[in-house]
RNA sequence: GCGCCCGUAGCUCAACCGGAUAGAGCAACGGACUUCUAAUCCGUAGGUUGCAGGUUCGAGUCCUGCCGGGCGCGCCA
């Protein structure tokens, strides 16, 4: 975004730039990076706050309020600040409260509705390409609650970085390798003979849920009898296989289905199983022993992490000369490095979190920087029934399901609440009382704002509302903090994609429908005096853009009536 | 036992790099539609930020120790 467009983003620029000089006649070294200009929470203490004297005052060895009148007279005898402000103060400790004058707030309007759906968009930054990899679960089930929370919350995140200015794509992992597919393959093949009326039994910790019964069916609709004496008495290790690839090719649909309803996509689709269709574990077990750290025990291949600060070391290879899942994963993510990436972030359960320092060790023991690979950790959802805390287990097929999710409530109050909370939060889900809050979801509250909006537009179209060109430069209260938290915008788009915290998105949503509904009450639009009825109409095209682009953020639709 | 996350209003949660009088929504109570959408707005009430120390101009935020809850500590994934 042009400097110049972003009012708040070029003030705090002047505003360096008019102190630093000071700071330096200070000797307090460099501080730039500590100049902020921050949003006080009261009106009394200025639309921006300057807190620099305060942070500078003891390195300086003076009293913060001797500093901030220092800096006040600079700001005070500069030009092109006294243009922007309309008035600048002292206040409490050595806070230095700015006042922006209303010409410059009507102005910044203009120009951010000049950019239209790009209001906000960050500058591109640098050629850093990212890879975020979320959700990628195994292909033995469908979708649940949980996913369905890193689904939103990747998603989102995916949408907020991009738009701030870093390119990223994304990709599901497929987890379909190993005994958990093995598994998964003898539970079908037992449904498959159950289907045709054969006394087959499940496996011992099988998955037992319902879904698998219906994937049996329509296999043995598919194919008949054709398998059934090879999964009779026990499935061979054909029939296993046969029945997890289609089992899960079948599953993986399903995901994709219910993503895209959900609104989730991803550029690419990683299948682990391919990782051993060339010899990438050899290449990569080799490129291990480099560091080192590679040694035998037990009949078994292990990697030395505790070097890098993990609790113990962990096995690569077993003793029955299959793969870790931990080896998987260190070829996975050197294959992801070796497609040019250079910074992986992965959206994990907090289930795996202890997996974290042994992925981090890999990357040293490969030689590559760990600060490469970011790990986000998201907590965990709790699905409650009557209050009572359920278990939930893929295997025992006891689930509220994505799908469930969607139908229950639907895509925008889902996605609304449960990219609303911090990641870092364990979040409880009822699903029947979901669906009670469907009606009070704050994405209403947010949807109507901007259907209020597209309501005064239409309206002021059929009218042909006569609005000459706006003269007044003396605003409302009302119409100021529209435009204060309009101006907000840019500010929140890098601070959720630094944070990594979508949450900051639906909470700004809810702050700008709140301001945008009382300026609705206190101020007609349509009927107001000629000479404002254009700015007004201004206002309600800039906050409908903002919500637009802030609900499409978090994959949210902006209804244009509701 | 060790490691990570959390503890804020009755409930669900915010609070930027440590900023001024800790904020929203829901629930409760009282008001506002002949008007550009009342899925809205205005008002009232609600707090020792789990406890105890420490750091400093200033702590919900940082440090230490407790208490309580969640998750993990496999040659499962």
């Amino acid at each position: 975004m042009k400097p110049e467009l972003d009012l708040f983003a070029s003030l705090k620029s002047l505003v360096s730039k008019i102190i630093t000089p000071e700071l330096n006649a200070w000797g307090v070294g460099d501080m730039s990076g500590e100049i902020s200009l921050e949003r006080p929470a009261m009106a009394e203490h200025g639309d921006l706050s300057l807190n620099i004297a305060m942070a500078a005052a003891s390195r300086a060895g003076k009293p913060p309020r001797q500093l901030a009148e220092e800096l006040l007279h600079a700001l005070e005898t500069d030009d092109r600040f006294g243009d922007l402000c309309s008035d600048v103060s002292i206040a409490g400790p050595g806070f230095i409260n700015i006042f922006i004058a209303d010409k410059a707030l009507a102005e910044a309007v203009t120009g951010s509705l000049a950019r239209g759906d790009d209001f906000g968009r960050g500058i591109p930054a640098g050629k850093r390409r990212i890879l975020l990899e979320y959700v990628s679960a195994n292909p033995t089930g469908p979708l649940h609650a949980g996913h369905a929370r890193y689904a939103a919350y990747g998603d989102s995140l995916h949408r907020i970085i991009s738009f701030a200015g870093d390119s990223v794509k994304t990709e599901f992992y497929i987890n379909d390798y190993g005994s958990q597919m093995e598994l998964f393959g003898r539970s079908l093949a037992a449904r498959y003979a159950q289907a045709l009326g054969a006394d087959a039994e499940l496996p011992e910790d099988a998955y037992k849920g319902e879904y698998l019964v219906a994937i049996a069916e329509r296999i043995a609709a598919d194919d008949g009898d054709r398998w059934l004496s090879t999964v009779l008495p026990e499935p061979g290790e054909e029939a296993v296989g046969h029945f997890s690839t289609t089992g899960s090719r079948l599953i993986l649909e399903d995901i994709r289905v219910n993503l895209e309803r959900f609104r989730v996509s991803f550029d690419s689709w990683f299948s682990e199983a391919s990782l051993y269709e060339n010899d990438h574990l050899g290449d990569v077990i080799r490129r291990l022993e480099a560091s080192g750290d590679v040694y035998h025990k037990d009949g078994a291949i292990w990697l030395r992490t505790t070097r890098q600060g993990d609790d113990k070391d962990r096995v690569l290879v077993r003793k029955s000369g299959e793969p870790t899942y931990f080896a998987s994963d260190i070829v996975y993510h050197q294959e992801k490095l070796s497609r040019g990436f250079d910074h992986l972030i992965n959206i994990w359960g907090a289930d795996h979190h202890g997996y974290v320092q042994r992925m981090k060790a890999a990357f040293s023991a490969l030689a590559e920087d760990p600060g490469k690979l970011e790990i986000i950790i998201g907590q965990l959802v709790n699905v409650l029934e009557m209050g009572e805390k359920q278990q939930m287990s893929k295997r025992a097929g006891k689930m509220v399901t994505l799908e469930e999710l969607l139908d229950s409530i639907g895509v925008d109050a889902a996605r609304f609440f449960l990219v609303d909370r911090s990641h870092d939060s364990t979040l409880d889900l009822d699903l029947e009382k979901a669906k009670l809050k469907s009606e009070e979801n704050p994405v209403y509250y947010v949807q109507y704002a901007h259907a209020r909006i597209c309501s005064i537009l239409r309206k002021a179209a059929e009218d042909r509302v006569d609005s000459s060109p706006c003269k007044t430069t003396v605003l409302q209260p009302q119409e100021r903090n529209l435009v204060l938290k309009l101006l907000e915008f840019p500010g929140i788009i890098q601070t959720a994609a630094a944070t990594r915290g979508p949450h900051r998105l639906t909470a700004y949503m809810r702050e700008l429908a709140a301001v945008f509904h009382v300026f609705y009450h206190k101020c007609p639009v349509l009927r107001a005096e000629p000479d404002q009825v254009s700015f007004r109409m201004d206002l309600c095209r800039l906050t409908g853009n903002t919500i637009r682009i802030a609900l499409g953020l978090v994959g949210v639709s902006a209804p244009e009536s509701m």
